[in-house]
Formats: structure tokens, C-alpha cells, sequence
DNA sequence: GACCTTCCGTTACACGATATCATGACGGTC
DNA sequence: GACCGTCATGATATCGTGTAACGGAAGGTC
């Protein structure tokens, strides 16, 4: 598997404390550095998000809250995620209505991904589209569209799960 | 305005009976043409969403039918939709749960088309989009991913919004 | 007619998201 | 300490989106 390959999908399950740990971490330092609060609620719910590299939806994190003894309200956990959306520690993907974590720390270089989830395993990855975005950019301008949002999603199967080696 | 412009975004009200006899004229023969049924009920749920260029949900369709006395299930206007997507004279907007009735019947030539929504009067464009598909199709490849359906979709503002023009 | 396939109606439910109002925690100010 | 503003959270209810399962109806085919 190439380098580009294994950074964009990881084994979907590495499950990992201290990888985990590690990602903590680093998301409390995007909310400081943002001046936001990393506060109990958003660390667990993140903590759910970033135990996977599948996407997960917001009831499938209540669920597994719930499973762990802390049992918050639906719309606690869309807050939460509201919060770290704003901070960038997360992605939501839109035809999914889910949510991943981002594994890449250098968006701020301003170069926008694109998301490419795996129908097999859920596994999500960022490939960068900073080309995409611009085409597409010139696209809304030739029809004289001011563009906003742009989102660009790819389905498919995962290097992995191509190659035979996802679960079954 | 350009061309390109009106054709992508015309008035999303206009609703012109004789414009929309004619789309479900052409509908029926997408319908024909592929051995598919354009039944009653999939007639009716295509004169809802043909007849705004706006974008509008399943529920939507489903009270506007029941105003005009035809009460049916969820799950059937889902089902006419379905059929509807698979003939091709309409879309899907995930990043709205909505669709929207198609007005280039020119897909067959191969080329995508790319989705522009304004987010102020809900019209929604479709200019080509071949070229960006086709490169989102090589950062697929570079990252050992085997892509299969592929979403791109635009928020911003028309030119008739951009330009103050919309309803306010 | 009998047969088969597709479509539709009904019921019930799962999942996604928000509105509204109330409570609590924290920091600053007087 | 008492007051106040802000933000995070809790509780309840509701709305929006989408599907499973089963049975019956409609339409083509022989
Ligand atoms: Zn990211
Ligand atoms: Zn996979
Ligand atoms: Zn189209
Ligand atoms: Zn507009």
C-alpha cells in the first residue's frame, strides 16, 4: 500500500488508547488556540468520534455514552458536535449525516480535503482537493453563481476492503 | 445576465402550465424509453417537484399532494421518487434531503453535471461538471480508492439573488 | 382464464435535528 | 457578598427524514 494510501486509511478499528490520547490532546490545543473550552462533554463526545475512523451518527454516540453510564439528551450531543465542527476537529459528511474525525492537522494551510468513505467499512479519508475546489470555484463563476459551501464526498471501497481485507 | 446564467437559473416560480404539461411530456418518454412505468402516482409527485426550480423535500411533496386531496404515505411518495431518480428526470441534494426536476436532458452524453444551490430562493442549477468529476476521479486513484458515486454540490447565491433580484 | 411482476396502501418504527424553557457554572463589577 | 452577563448544559417535546414488513391491487403475458 502506498504512503498516501496508508495515511488516508488506517485500519478502521486501531482503537489504540494512546493514539487516542495523543488526538485529545491535540483537539484540546485547537480549542485553546481558538479560545474555545474543551469541556468534559465535548471531550467525551469526541473521544466516541475519534475511537473510530468510520463515521458515526449523533444517536450512535448517545447510545454508546449511554452504554458507558452518561446518559445526555440528543440535542447535547449536537451542541457538542456544533462546537467541535466550529473548532475543526471533526468533519460532518452530508450524505451521511454522520460525523468523522479529521487526522489531518494542516487544513490551515488553507488547502481544502476531500472525503472518501468507504461503503465497506465506514472508514473515512481526506485526500487533499485544493484543485477540485478551485475548479469548481471557476465553474460557479462561469454561470455567475456566487458559490459559499462547497462540499465534494466520493463513495467507494477503501484500499483495504478493495484488496480483500476488510471485514466481512 | 449570460446565457449560461438564465438557462442554469431561471424564475424559481414560474410555474407556467403549459411549461410543465411539457416536462412531464418528457418525463413520460425518459420513462418509455427506459421500460419503466410513469404511473399516476409517480406523474403526480413529478408535477410537485418540476413545478418550482426550487428544491423540495419528500414531506413537502406529501402535504402539497394532500392539499389538493391525494393523501398517501411517506414511504410511497418515497418510492415514486425512486422511480423517478432512476429515470433520470430528477436529482437528489444531500447536503438537503431534497430533489429537484431536471432540465438538461442531455446526461446521456456522458457528461456530469454539477449542482448549484441558492441558499436565499432554494432555485437550483446545473452546469457541466465533467472535467471536476473526471479529476475527482484521479484523486481517487492516487489514493488507492476505488470510487463509485460521487457528490458535489455548491451553496451560494444565484445570479438573480446575487443581484437583489430574489424574493426577499 | 391463470400467472407473474410491479406498484401501491397500511402500519409501525428508526434515525436525524431543532424549539423552548429552565438550570447551573464561571467571571467580572460594584 | 450581591449582582449580572455569558456560556454550557439539562429536560421535554416535537418535527423532519427514511425504511421494514406485509398484504392487496393493477397490469402485462401466456
Ligand atoms: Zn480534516
Ligand atoms: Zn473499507
Ligand atoms: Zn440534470
Ligand atoms: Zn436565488
Amino acid at each position: 500500500m502506498s504512503d498516501v494510501a496508508r495515511i488516508a486509511f488506517p485500519p478502521p478499528d486501531k482503537t489504540n488508547g494512546k493514539r487516542l490520547a495523543k488526538a485529545v490532546e491535540r483537539a484540546g490545543e485547537e480549542f485553546a488556540a481558538k479560545n474555545l473550552r474543551f469541556t468534559k462533554l465535548r471531550q467525551m463526545v469526541y473521544e466516541e468520534i475519534a475511537a473510530t475512523y468510520a463515521s458515526i451518527g449523533a444517536y450512535e454516540i448517545l447510545a454508546r455514552l449511554a452504554d458507558k453510564g452518561t446518559r445526555v439528551a440528543p440535542i447535547s450531543i449536537y451542541r457538542a458536535i456544533d462546537a467541535l465542527l466550529e473548532a475543526g476537529v471533526i468533519h460532518r459528511l452530508e450524505s451521511k449525516n454522520a460525523f468523522f474525525a479529521c487526522r489531518r492537522m494542516d487544513h490551515r494551510t488553507g488547502r481544502r480535503p476531500l472525503f472518501l468513505s468507504c461503503e465497506k467499512c465506514g472508514a473515512v479519508g481526506e485526500v487533499d482537493g485544493q484543485h477540485i475546489f478551485d475548479l469548481i470555484g471557476e465553474a460557479a463563476v462561469g454561470a455567475k453563481f456566487q458559490a459559499r459551501v462547497k462540499f465534494v464526498e466520493v463513495q467507494g471501497l477503501c484500499p483495504r476492503c478493495a484488496a480483500g481485507g476488510g471485514k466481512e
